[in-house]
DNA sequence: TCCAAACTTTGAATCGTTTCATTGTTACGA
DNA sequence: TCGTAACAATGAAACGATTCAAAGTTTGGA
């Protein structure tokens, strides 16, 4: 078994012409029902497996989609992909998948690669402003949509999320639930999606006469920052009553330092909200509430856009923009003060 | 720019010949320096791209390998990956992942698809028992490495980590630390894992005449799952003085339920170990003691298996298996009677 | 029985690269 | 000046699938 079956070696073995072989797996109907059994034999006596390199020559495109994602291992990321997939799957595509680990030098190394295997388009979250790259991409005819950010619409097509709706969300969820003295806990606002969730939750808050919001700057985006941060306020006492992490992980080490302390209670004492909806916010000691982006909806419509881009010869752009959603847990609960109904 | 740049119109563009082209790509030393700028001048200038697919069917052969694991959002998998992909790329291959994600048909498809893309090889994490299929692939050239289970070595190369010693690691070290009384936590024993584990710590336990070892059934492998065998051991009273968990999220569960008691203290009156050392586990309210598993190892080795059974015509194929690593933290510090030191 | 239409089958041309035998060029010692 | 070795450049053939115009076969109505 030296070298693979050729579609010649099934035609010979047939005893038909090569054409015809080809017409069995491409154009069945064309082919007369004695033809194919007698080709389908062949086909299974000989192991013959198609070279999509040869089909992919002579068709001048493959039919696969190259995804660059900054961080596979990130649940977000995980469930873009397969959404993504499942979705190529349906219009008959395969996904390439490329995870950057927000890496400059790998991610060109993979838009290389998947340049080089002509794929139909790209679906990229870029590590960082990668425009000029894209600009080339876009000359040579490989469409592209951005995704987890959002893009000039007159040059690319996007999906994103909303990040100032979700921290409205967030915040307009503590203060219905009648918490007033609001506190953001986020990593250095120079990340644009923790500023944005800052945003959101400010405007929330000005819509409130009575209502406050004090920013606290955490050390990064970890279980452990968010430890920090919770003893810190223990230890200054004044705490608010309501506070909201810029994701779930921050949130998690705040409540694991609030109940630490063994007389804070949540949420009566102080309601808790993050941001992602991971799969640990709903096993917490306090089932924690959160904010949950429609990654789903992110990779699928980001392979329709691209099926745009690919099908019409000078499309319009588009910039998908979706509102995340609140998902209510037990860590934004019923206050100490606020009547049981 | 309808179609892309052909070695054909870089020679044209540089009025060389094609040969000449391809050896400044892949012999530069074979060319004239004053050549060589002017093919080189002439690629940048037409933004040439070279086509996989062509040189594939050339070559007859893929520089890619495939890789299917069971779940990517698996941060055991993430990290296998990760170091298979870094190993490729040394030796000049790409990795085409696949996430079959426990389902058998998405796998088939993947395989499908690799076969078609001519991968060099195959590394596999199966569903299920699908040995019938990879002989196939044996008879038809695709050499093939399994991931995370043991191979007959008489067939297959395959990378594991020995649960087993996993298991006595983790009992050794409770009864290293002075517990005697000790529980095994852990889903159906009907997962290979689980029972290896437990077979592991049993013989440990073993090894001591005052030992016992008590076997508590979770239903599945969760924080949740978790939590409901330690509210049933609180309740019920009769506590053990170590724990051991099959994996780090019933670990964390059992954690939750026990330090919500605000009686029970973590290692003080019981000990609790976890298993895989998840990012949590550092990150837990008493940071838990868990058993590693050396991921990237599992990862690069597979990739230089799959090189040897790649090189050589008949290979030996080597069942390979990894020990795993014990990890201490806080959760198995020292008990309530035993001396500061 | 004949003819046209419908249906099947054929096989050469094509995609873009690499390979390699052949041809062309240069350098240098005799 | 000539011959030869070393070096450069050439371009046809090959990889394996698909396409499609052309040739071959069958069907059924007149």
């Amino acid at each position: 078994m030296n070298r693979s079956a050729s579609i010649k070696d099934v035609a010979n073995h047939a005893s038909v012409a090569v054409g015809t072989v080809s017409n069995v797996l491409n154009y069945p109907d064309r082919v007369s029902q004695r033809t194919k059994e007698r080709v389908l034999r062949a086909i299974d006596e000989l192991g013959f497996v198609r070279n999509d390199a040869a089909r992919q020559l002579r068709a001048g495109q493959s039919r696969t989609i190259g995804l660059i994602v900054l961080d596979v291992g990130n649940p977000f990321f995980t469930s873009v992909v397969r959404a993504a997939e499942d979705a190529a799957a349906l219009q008959g595509s395969a996904v390439l998948l490329g995870d950057s680990g927000h890496n400059a030098s790998r991610e060109s190394n993979y838009i290389d690669l998947f340049q080089e295997q002509r794929v139909q388009g790209l679906l990229i979250s870029p590590v960082g402003d990668i425009t000029d790259r894209l600009d080339l991409l876009r000359e040579r005819g490989v469409p592209t949509v951005l995704v987890d950010r959002l893009a000039d619409e007159s040059k690319y097509s996007s999906v994103s999320v909303d990040d100032d709706a979700g921290g409205y969300l967030a915040a307009r969820h503590l203060l219905d639930t009648g918490r007033r003295r609001l506190a953001f806990v986020g990593g250095p606002t120079s990340i644009r999606q923790v500023a944005d969730r800052l945003q959101g939750a400010q405007r929330a808050v000005k819509e409130e006469h009575d209502a406050t919001l004090e920013v606290l700057d955490s050390d990064g985006q970890t279980v452990l920052a968010g430890r920090s941060v919770g003893n810190m306020l223990v230890e200054r006492g004044d705490l608010p009553d309501g506070i909201f992490c810029a994701n779930d992980l921050l949130a998690l080490g705040v409540m694991q330092s609030l109940t630490m302390t063994h007389t804070l209670r949540i949420p009566e004492d102080i309601a808790l909200i993050g941001y992602d909806d991971i799969d640990f916010a709903v096993s917490a000691v306090v089932p924690l509430s959160s904010i949950r982006q429609p990654t789903e909806a992110l990779g699928r419509t980001a392979i329709e856009l691209l099926a745009e881009e690919v099908e019409s010869e000078n499309p319009r752009h588009r910039a998908v923009v979706f509102t995340p959603e609140l998902v209510v847990r037990q860590s934004t609960g019923p206050a100490k003060g606020s009547s049981a109904g």
